[in-house]
RNA sequence: GGAUAGUUGGCAGAGUGGUCGAAUGCACUAGUCUUGAAAACUAGCGUACCGCAAGGUACCGAGAGUUCGAAUCUCUCACUGUCCGCCA
C-alpha cells in the first residue's frame, strides 16, 4: 500500500509513473487525495466535539463534588447533546476511514523509473542471456515422457490421489528433488541467509501484509474452518515475521531464506503450458528474503540477481535475464527481474526465479520500520527472490542433460543425490 | 474435545466509575559525582493520527453497549497459559 503522505505530497508523478503499468490512476489518485481531504476535516471536528465533551464530563465530576446537582444536571443535557452530535460524525469519519483504506489497497505499486513500457510478457526486456543451448538430439525427448520412462514423476498417480498438478516424485525424482532443496539451502546459507522451517498456513492479517490480500484472494487455497491460507510462496510467512516490527537500524540487513511448497490454485490457465511439470498446483520453492535499508535495496536487488544467476551456472543451465515490463509487474513490485532457463526438448524459456523490490510498498502494510541514528522512523525495503522454483529447473536439467545411455546429473549435485547419472 | 485462569507501556506489575496515558520496579537516555568504571543521586523516557503552531484526539487483547464520564460495569469474539483426554 502506498503512503498516504507521499500521494499528498507527489501525486503528478505517482500518476506519470503508473503510466507504467498501462493504468491511468488520474482519477483514483484525485478521488484518495479528496477522500482524505474530506476524511481530516471530518475528523478535525470530531476532534474538537470530543474535546469539548471531555471537558464538559470532568466539570460534571466537579459540580457534583461541589454539591451542584443542578448545576450539574443541567451540564449533563449539554453533554447528551453533544454526544449525539459526536456519534453522527462519527459514523461519517468512519465510512471515509474505510473508504479511503479500499482506495489504498487499489492502487499498485509505483513502478521504478527504469519499468519498460509493455503490455504482457512479451514485452519484457532481455538484459543478457547465458550459457550453453545444447544441440537437441533426434530422438530427445520432453521431461513428462523423460519421467515415465525413468519413472522419476508420476501425474497420473497424482490425478487419482489429489488431481491434476499434484504430481509424485518417484525414486530417483524424488532424491533428484531433495538433491535440488538441500544444495539451494546449502548455498542461501553460505551467502548469509538464515534458514528457517516456516508454517506453510498463515492467518488472514499475513495474507494482507505481504499483499496476497486482497487482490489475489482467488489464487491460494483457503482452509474456511480455520480461516487459513496455504502459502503460495515462502515470502508470506518469511516477510510477516517482521510484522509490526521497529528494528534499529543496526539491525539492517535482515536476511532469511526458506524451503517450503507452495501451494497455487491457478485459476484460468491451461493450455500447453501446464503440461508436465511446467504449471502445477503444488510445488516446492526455496527463497531468499531480505530487509533493506532503503539506500541500499537497488544495490541489494543486483546482488540478488547475480546469486541465482550463479546457481543456474553451477547447474549448467542457460538461463536469460529479464527486466518486467510495467503490464507484467507483479502489483506490490516496483522493479522485477525473471530468469528463465532454457529446456531444450521443449525449445522453451521457463521462468524459474522472479526477483523483486517492493521498497516500501509491504513495509508500509506491514508496519516494517527502523529507528535511524537520529531517532527517525522510516519504513524498510522488502525484497524477495526465488532461488530457485524446483519444477522447471527439474525440467530443464532432465530435457537438457539427457542422452541415449541416460540423464547426466550436474556435478554439484552428486554430493546431494548419491548418484551422477539416471 | 473438557475444565480453568489470564490478556495493562520494552519487560515485570499496580490499578473495580471522574484529577488514570495510567503507580512502582527493572531496562534505557542524559547529567552530577569519580582518574576511569560501578554504586548512588537528579532528570527524561509509549504509540498513532490531526494541526504551521499552541494544542487536540485516540489507544489498557478486538468489537459493541451502559454512562455526562469506562483500563475499571455489561455483552460478543479472538488469542494465550495451565490441567485432563486424544494424537505425530
Amino acid at each position: 500500500m502506498l503512503e498516504i503522505t507521499r500521494i499528498r505530497e507527489n501525486k503528478t508523478e505517482i500518476i506519470e509513473l503508473l503510466k507504467l503499468r498501462n493504468m491511468d490512476a488520474a482519477a483514483q489518485i484525485e478521488k484518495i487525495i479528496a477522500v482524505d481531504a474530506d476524511w481530516r476535516s471530518n475528523k478535525q471536528k470530531q476532534d474538537s466535539l470530543l474535546a469539548e465533551s471531555n471537558a464538559l464530563a470532568k466539570e460534571i465530576g466537579q459540580l457534583f463534588k461541589l454539591g451542584k446537582r443542578e448545576e450539574a444536571e443541567e451540564a449533563k443535557k449539554r453533554g447528551g447533546e453533544i454526544r449525539d452530535e459526536e456519534k453522527k460524525l462519527d459514523e461519517v469519519v468512519g465510512k471515509l476511514a474505510d473508504e479511503l483504506q479500499s482506495l489504498l489497497y487499489e492502487i499498485p505499486n509505483v513502478p521504478h523509473s527504469s519499468v519498460p513500457l509493455g503490455n504482457s510478457d512479451e514485452d519484457n526486456v532481455k538484459i543478457s542471456e547465458a550459457g550453453e543451448i545444447p544441440t537437441v538430439g533426434a530422438d530427445w525427448i520432453p521431461h513428462w515422457e523423460l519421467a515415465k520412462k525413468y519413472d522419476l514423476i508420476d501425474f497420473d498417480m497424482g490425478v487419482k490421489v489429489t488431481g491434476a498438478g499434484f504430481p509424485f516424485y518417484m525414486g530417483k525424482g524424488a532424491r533428484l528433488q531433495r538433491a535440488l532443496i538441500n544444495f539451494f539451502l546449502d548455498e542461501a546459507r553460505d551467502a548469509g541467509y538464515k534458514e528457517v522451517i516456516p508454517p506453510f498456513l498463515v492467518n488472514e492479517a499475513s495474507g494482507y501484509g505481504t499483499g496476497q490480500l486482497p487482490d489475489k484472494e482467488g489464487q491460494m487455497y483457503h482452509d474456511a474452518q480455520g480461516d487459513l491460507y496455504l502459502i503460495p510462496t515462502a515470502e508470506v510467512p518469511l516477510t510477516n515475521m517482521y510484522r509490526n516490527v521497529m528494528l534499529a537500524e543496526a539491525d539492517l540487513p535482515l536476511k532469511t531464506t526458506a524451503y517450503t511448497p507452495c501451494f497455487r490454485r491457478e485459476a484460468g490457465s491451461y493450455g500447453s503450458d501446464v503440461r508436465g511439470l511446467n504449471r502445477l498446483h503444488q510445488f516446492d520453492k526455496v527463497e531468499i528474503v531480505r530487509v533493506e535499508h532503503p539506500n541500499q535495496s537497488y544495490a541489494v536487488l543486483d546482488q540478488m540477481v547475480a546469486y541465482v544467476q550463479g546457481l543456474l551456472t553451477k547447474l549448467g543451465l542457460p538461463y536469460r535475464t529479464l527486466r518486467l515490463c510495467g503490464g507484467d509487474l507483479g502489483f506490490t513490485s516496483a522493479l522485477t527481474f525473471d530468469l528463465e532457463v532454457y529446456s531444450a526438448a521443449q525449445d522453451k524459456w521457463l521462468e524459474v526465479s522472479s526477483i523483486s523490490n517492493f521498497e516500501t510498498y509491504q513495509a508500509n502494510r506491514l508496519k516494517l520500520r527502523f529507528k535511524g541514528a537520529d531517532k527517525k522512523k522510516s519504513l524498510a525495503h522488502t525484497l524477495n527472490g526465488s532461488a530457485l522454483a524446483l519444477p522447471r529447473i527439474m525440467a530443464a536439467l532432465l530435457e537438457n542433460n539427457q542422452t541415449s545411455t541416460g540423464i547426466n546429473i550436474p556435478e554439484v549435485l552428486v554430493p546431494y543425490t548419491g548418484f551422477d547419472k539416471i
